[in-house]
RNA sequence: CGGGAUGUAGCGUAGUCCGGUUAUCGCGCCUGCUUUGGGAGCAGGAGAUCCCCAGUUCGAAUCUGGGCAUCCCGACCA
């Protein structure tokens, strides 16, 4: 049991902000609104990144890298993208420094000025298709199929650990088509993409769907995203794919020769997921002893402790559980075998437990009399004893379990906090509680500009799988076709 | 950029109103011994430009002025 730890029922943002901190994830740094993410922190970041490459691979794209600079001039060439990013960018005026006049410290050299403002980058759609223009001359150079890994800033007022920093970490990619029908089908698949790694990966249950014109991406015609429920009942976006139609395009006049010689606008796509997910990672599992991690994205997925009086049983246990490990490890499961002796086995437990560390294995001198091991499951703190003699395949299946089973208990809360309002009233009464709220909406801004300004809800989307439904606007009384989700979001 | 608050050891804090020995306590850290099945006990030890600058004073963590930083509430957040 954490000492000290504040509980998700008393202050869910407080509750939040301790974890990451003391299970070793990030810490704040001397960059206002910029976090220093730590090895434990990054290690998931890593697993993350590396199954989501492979999908990506797996899917036909490639990866590439593109300058963190954007000239000024280039943002400005898309009008709405413009307008989307220039509140929040960083600009870099000048390029050199010089010692001051009293000979303390450096100041910018004012000889040194720009002659065009470089913007670093918010997102990298100008960049690359200034970059696209020189790759595509006939419909022979399309599809093109780009990834890239990148660190991106956006200035906010107001930060948070992983869900809202000045910088992160993102992955964007950017896909260059020949038909409008490509094109959209590039940015449904790659929602598919995110929406099977949350589900199976990070064992997030995600709702798919599209975007209301107010909260689309700058540049875009459509944005798709994967929205999850915190346990708060608060929406996160954790993915977004955007279908770009010729608006990048033209911005950047990428045409291309097609099959009958006629000069085109090329169609383009733009997805992407960001250290976010860590923040959905957290807030989806993780519990009042701390943080609850699916075992397919834990740095370590089995941890074992020794318990023992005296250094000649040390020997013993080491022995003992030597060929556990090896079992383990042959199957590919990640362990680590704490026999540190500075430590005593309850503050292991308490320690492992905090970082979420799907299994733990404790092995004390009554185990080793009867040939058995004790087997503890973050996820429902359950323990058993059980022999050693292949505890390595119970292991295995019991990962499964668990990896099966988180995601069961956040899909069954997102069910149990998801309902359909009717009348304005209820949903100012039920907004209150947080959660998914299914609502007739008008499909005006207007109304959702409205509902905003009084509730502080957003259509969070419009689900690809809500059943035609005849009904009025919530607000406005003006009919509808169908429910879109409504909630307060991060 | 508006409103409010805070700045004392790695972290959390007492002291500040009402100036006066060597700046309090807890966690953590180091050393040693005893311990080890759910955050061990005892003993000893290290660690502070009291946010910065200037002023008042015999004397400033404490009073005055200026600056800086951080946090909270707004504004902002494809």
């Amino acid at each position: 049991m954490a000492k000290d730890f504040v509980k998700r029922s008393e202050n869910f943002s407080e509750w939040y902000n301790e974890l990451v901190v003391r299970a070793d994830l990030a810490e704040n740094s001397a960059v206002r609104g910029c976090m220093v993410i730590k090895p434990y922190g990054y290690a998931i970041w890593e697993k993350m990144h590396d199954a989501l490459d492979k999908m990506f691979k797996d899917t036909g794209h490639q990866n590439a890298y593109f300058p963190i600079f954007i000239p000024k001039s280039f943002l400005s060439r898309e009008a709405d993208h413009v307008k989307g990013f220039a509140k929040e960018c960083a600009v870099v005026t000048h390029y050199r420094l010089k010692t001051n006049e009293e000979g303390t410290g450096v100041v910018v050299d004012p000889e040194a000025r720009l002659e065009e403002e470089l913007i670093v980058r918010p997102t990298s759609e100008t960049i690359i298709w200034s970059t696209y223009k020189n790759w595509i001359k006939s419909y022979r150079d399309l599809p093109i199929l780009c990834n890239q890994w990148a660190n991106v800033v956006r200035w906010e007022m107001r930060t948070r650990m992983f869900l809202r920093t000045a910088e992160f970490l993102w992955q964007e990619g950017h896909t260059a088509h020949a038909t409008r029908e490509e094109a959209e089908a590039e940015a449904r698949r790659m929602l598919d993409v995110y929406a099977d790694f949350a589900n199976n990966w990070m064992a997030v249950p995600v709702v798919k769907g599209v975007k209301s014109p107010n909260e689309r991406f700058a540049g875009a015609l459509d944005t798709y995203c994967i929205e999850a429920m915190m346990q708060d009942g608060k929406a996160l976006q954790a993915g977004t794919s955007h279908f770009l139609g010729q608006n990048f395009a033209k911005a950047f006049d990428v045409q291309f020769l097609n099959k009958d010689n006629k000069l085109e606008y090329v169609w383009a796509t733009s997805w992407g997921v960001s250290t976010r997910l860590m923040g959905a990672l957290i807030m989806t599992h993780s519990d009042d002893n701390g943080l609850v991690l699916p075992p397919k994205l834990a740095p370590i997925q089995v941890a074992i402790v020794p318990i023992c009086k005296s250094d000649d049983q040390l020997r013993e246990i080491d022995a003992k559980v030597q060929p556990v490990i090896d079992a383990l490890r042959a199957k590919g499961i990640t362990v680590k075998y704490d026999n540190r002796p500075e430590y005593k086995p309850g503050w292991k437990f308490t320690e492992y437990e905090f970082k979420g560390v799907p299994v733990r294995l404790a092995v004390g001198p009554r185990d080793l009399e009867n040939g058995t091991c004790e087997v503890c499951r973050r996820d429902t703190l359950e323990k058993t004893t059980m022999p050693i003699e292949g505890i390595a395949e119970h292991i295995e299946q019991l990962m499964a379990d668990i990896q099966q089973n988180i995601y069961r208990k956040a899909l069954d809360f997102r069910l149990s906090q998801t309902r359909k309002v009717d009348t304005w009233d209820d949903f100012k009464t039920e907004i209150e509680k947080n959660g998914f709220l299914l609502c007739h909406w008008d499909g005006t801004t207007e109304t959702e500009e409205a509902i905003k300004a009084e509730t502080k809800a957003t259509i969070r989307c419009i689900p690809f799988d809500a059943p035609e439904e005849e009904g009025r606007c919530i607000y406005s009384g003006k009919p509808s076709h169908r429910r879109v989700i409504f909630a307060r979001s991060y």
